[in-house]
DNA sequence: CGATGAATTATACGAATGTATATTTGACCG
DNA sequence: CGGTCAAATATACATTCGTATAATTCATCG
């Protein structure tokens, strides 16, 4: 009787590829970087520990495509569903968007931290990250001039700029609460003080969420 | 001749500990956690590798001092300079001093990435994360209280929690980007977006810092 | 000044990690 | 239906980690 050896059925290496960074991010998230082995990744993906090595050159390898996914993911939440007739009214969903899960959420906090000293050390995931971040910000920046415009509000590009960074700030500031300590705050309570927060910064009211 | 062993001198246990936990944060900050190793702790700490169980019962204990040594210093930070004549003014100055170094600062920033998970995960330093984390947030809410106070504002307990949180969303906001980008703010840039963008919130003028 | 003992160094050990290599197996093709 | 080859498994290897233990050395005290 031959050692038995397990069953496995062939798969598209992009397929492949596709578990095993979906493995790696969610041990990540869960378990943290120190936990996030090769062996576990393989064992959560269902896969042998060969696979890294054989899809990915090496495990930094993985990791790297799996921040860029991450990060990818993370933006197209944002920039769902920001339409809207009114330029308020993109702005206000525009929050909104930002501060509802999946990008509000623990695990989107805990893959931050832990690719945080990642992205400080290796030039390509650090490229990733401030392409990203500058690209959140000007489109920010964007949709509050011409919220501005079109309520005839001038703004100068300096004050313009300072009310960008607030907004961004209170965004990012409740982001990080809400994902750090996501039983403090009631259901909608982190989008409701968002908007209002926007609102009172810009001195602009925002219309409430129209029902799309 | 007898193999040569290194030279030493005796010092107090407690400042045996002093040093390695200041080695650690050190490394913790600048390497991230995957580098700090005992091996490594000891060696920036100028000592040799068997200090660390002596003086601690595990790498995990010196790693909670740590955390704890880091966590006092950062609350010390934002407490420092909060006097002040008005409590319009003390309220300005604590914004002030959150967001001022050492409290923005890449390195604290790196070190709260660094401590995150372990946070999440050990119970011990859970505790005290949310011990400090709440009694900054109700420093914020009680200066926000005075202030509203002292000009004849009134505030019910709701609205006073949610502009405690806004107000707090915005300095952790600027917190993170400040540490995040340091080079992406002029002097003093941030410490003025805090302080305006909480006058806006609570639609409260607050003096500019008054010289000590 | 010699004994005492804790502080310190040095070395060793088992476990775990990333990587490398060898072997097997499933699916497609003529 | 047998041959072919990449996909997949299994195993081995060198290194590094946290921890444990043994061997020294500095400083204090009678």
């Amino acid at each position: 009787m031959p050692p038995q050896r397990r069953k496995f059925t062939r798969e598209e290496p992009e397929s492949r590829r596709a578990d095993l960074i979906a493995a790696t991010l969610d041990l990540m998230a869960e378990a943290g970087p120190a936990e996030t082995t090769v062996r576990a990744i393989a064992e959560a993906a269902g896969l042998s520990q060969g696979m890294i090595r054989h899809h990915f050159s090496s495990k930094e390898d993985l990791i790297n495509a799996a921040y860029r996914a991450h990060m990818a993911s993370q933006l197209e939440g944002s920039e769902r569903a920001v339409a809207g007739t009114t330029a308020r009214a993109r702005l206000a969903r525009f929050v909104t968007a930002s501060l509802t899960p999946p990008v509000v959420d623990p695990r989107a906090l805990s893959l931050w931290a832990a690719f945080l000293h990642m992205v400080r050390r290796d030039p390509a995931m650090r490229a990733t990250h401030e392409e990203n971040y500058l690209a959140y910000r000007d489109r920010l920046e964007a949709l509050i001039a011409a919220a501005f415009a079109e309520t005839g509000r001038k703004a100068g590009k300096a004050e313009l700029r300072r009310l960008a960074i607030a907004c961004n700030a209170v965004i990012d500031g409740l982001w990080l609460e809400g994902g750090a300590l996501p039983d403090a705050f009631g259901p909608g309570e982190i989008e409701t003080i968002g908007r209002a927060s926007v609102a009172a910064l810009l001195d602009l009211p925002l219309a409430d969420e129209e029902t799309p």
